[in-house]
DNA sequence: CATACATTACCGACCGGTCGGTATGTTAAG
DNA sequence: CTTAACATACCGACCGGTCGGTAATGTATG
């Protein structure tokens, strides 16, 4: 068997980074191919559903770097607030102080939410569920801390929203000041 | 001169409702085509500047929507806490209780970004200083009113994003509810 | 009032280019 | 010498965009 020039994980790298500039209508296989230096047919062989299996992997990726980053770091962390620390931390780093998008977020807001409604709810439930869990650490509520994770999924992600619209990282980074201080939040 | 079948109220609204739909990069000629029951040469008599003329003045129709549905209420209010409940009543029907979804946002996610940036930081910008107006009304200095209400607009907008991402409206009426709380929001 | 004319809305065939996808190799390592 | 990795030539469909033309309406003129 003929060795791999790029392994498996650089090559969705170099997918997820191409999905999230341009998004999966936006993104040409001529965008892919030149992301991983390879021909139309190699990706094809890699990928032989195209365009949307590309995608489907991409997205399953993305779930694989957050449960690693953000996911497992709050089920270890033994306090709330060390997990939401950890997680902050991981989310300035993968989003690029909101430079950078969240692809499950972009993918749900457009038309391929139809085609990949499964992957982008999956990603979110788990993630919101995984806060939710940490919260009760605390001792919060079971329903106070899903409604609380719910709320701190959407400032972070709005954060990201307002970040990208307004040029400026300044957004992002204060919500996820939000997420880490322990006096706001929910009531 | 010949009237026109529509007008160009009725025009925006469903080009409007096309990019909501399928993004900038997502929406085909023959989808606005469609939409509007205009042939493509009757599209560029009223927008030469083709698929790029029309999200502008796409995106600069949202911004009238808005003034009028959300902006002129809040500067009309005379407490704070009136003007955050009109607000949340036309944006719960704007957006179709998170059903649908906000253009210049996921225009602002996407690749489009970089065509019509300066209509969509505009809209952001207009939309949190107003807010800040309102609750300065209320007293808030204004460096803490300027913060809350960039934490509103990201709430609600993550309160999209969730409800899009999970199929379900609470998220985005839970936001909504955060935004008409007194209690809850910035420390 | 009639009619000529300018103006505007609208149409649909056509353009070159790019799209996603396939079929058929060629290369190289086990 | 099999088999996976990679490459290339090619396809039909669709893309955004252009263009020559037609139909309907307002206006100026007689």
């Amino acid at each position: 068997m003929r060795k791999s020039a790029l392994s498996r994980e650089e090559m969705l790298d170099r997918l997820l980074e191409v999905f999230r500039q341009k998004g999966f209508e936006g993104a040409s296989l001529v965008d892919l191919m030149q992301a991983t230096s390879l021909q139309k047919g190699s990706l094809y062989h890699h990928f032989p559903g195209g365009k949307g299996e590309m995608a489907e992997a991409v997205l399953a990726h993305v779930e694989r770097l957050f449960e690693a980053m953000v996911f497992a770091p709050l089920r270890e962390a033994t306090t709330a607030a060390n997990g939401l620390a950890a997680m902050s931390r991981a989310l300035e780093s993968y989003f690029a102080s909101g430079a950078k998008v969240c692809l499950p977020a972009l993918m749900g807001l457009g038309a391929s939410r139809d085609q990949f409604g499964a992957a982008i709810e999956g990603f979110f439930e788990r993630w919101i569920d995984t806060l939710a869990e940490t919260l009760a650490k605390d001792g919060m509520p079971a329903e106070q801390a899903l409604f609380a994770s719910e709320q701190m999924v959407a400032d972070i992600q709005g954060g990201i929203v307002l970040a990208r619209a307004l040029g400026r990282t300044e957004p992002f980074l204060r919500a996820l000041g939000r997420v880490r201080a322990p006096t706001a939040g929910a009531e």
